[in-house]
DNA sequence: TCGCCTGGGCTACATATGTAAACTCATCAT
DNA sequence: ATGATGAGTTTACATATGTAGCCCAGGCGA
């Protein structure tokens, strides 16, 4: 069940799950909504609905306090390993090499960019 | 209008885009559903459907012989390249070097994937 | 020629998602 | 004590998506 996310986080809710990550603590639905406010001009209540269907996924734990706080269940590397697998599984028939290949080929990198990747490279090799 | 690829190709539809992309070449829909029928399984009704949701999202042409032909209206790689930097900005706040570092760590490149790419960050550098 | 099969178009229907209001308590300030 | 305020819950509603059936007209085989 892991390898769906436990039924998946939809763009919208990602940006909640982002402000939780960041906060790297548990969170009240005031300040998530005043992040998502200041970002993304949502009304309290769509970033109710979003916090409430994240709760129901099983992806964030809902902790009683004088009010609920809210922290994420998965990591932040974990759901975006899953995305971009589910990306090279979709898009490039499971092969991550293509998915590089096509970034390099379609300057999806800067110069700056392909120089820190070649370091990054040789370390693992 | 073009980054939103003419309001996005879904999963699904992303399968029969597949078919017609390794195709090179017109195909009427008959060709569409045996590929997918073989592959998926689906219903030739739900194929139609994909079909004509394809061509209403305008990235897939209809042209009119006997019976119809579709061919694509958008490239593999051009759809790759927006799926990718669809990830990137979702995901890895518009950092693509963010995405393939996360790669490398994650495991998701095998020693050989590495070497290649290695050379091709050769070439590129 | 006449029904049958099939391509193409239209309809269907559940679930997911984006977006949000309505309602219901409990709590805080007056 | 009482009403305003805000947290949490329920309900709403349009569009997207997965999945597919129904119906009609024209070509093909009997």
């Amino acid at each position: 069940m892991k390898n769906d996310l436990a039924g998946k986080i939809s763009a919208a809710e990602l940006e909640v799950m982002k402000i939780l990550w960041r906060a790297g603590d548990a969170l009240p639905v005031t300040e998530i909504r005043e992040e998502l406010q200041r970002l993304k001009g949502w009304e309290p209540a769509t970033i109710k609905t979003l916090v409430s269907r994240l709760v129901s996924k099983g992806v964030i734990h809902q902790e009683k306090r004088q009010v609920y706080y809210y922290s994420p269940l998965i990591s932040e590397s974990e759901y975006n390993d899953w995305a971009t697998h589910d990306l090279i599984s979709r898009v490039y028939h499971g092969s991550a090499r293509d998915l590089v290949a096509a970034l390099v080929r379609s300057d999806g990198l800067s110069k700056n960019d392909i120089e820190e990747l070649r370091e990054l490279f040789k370390l693992e090799g």
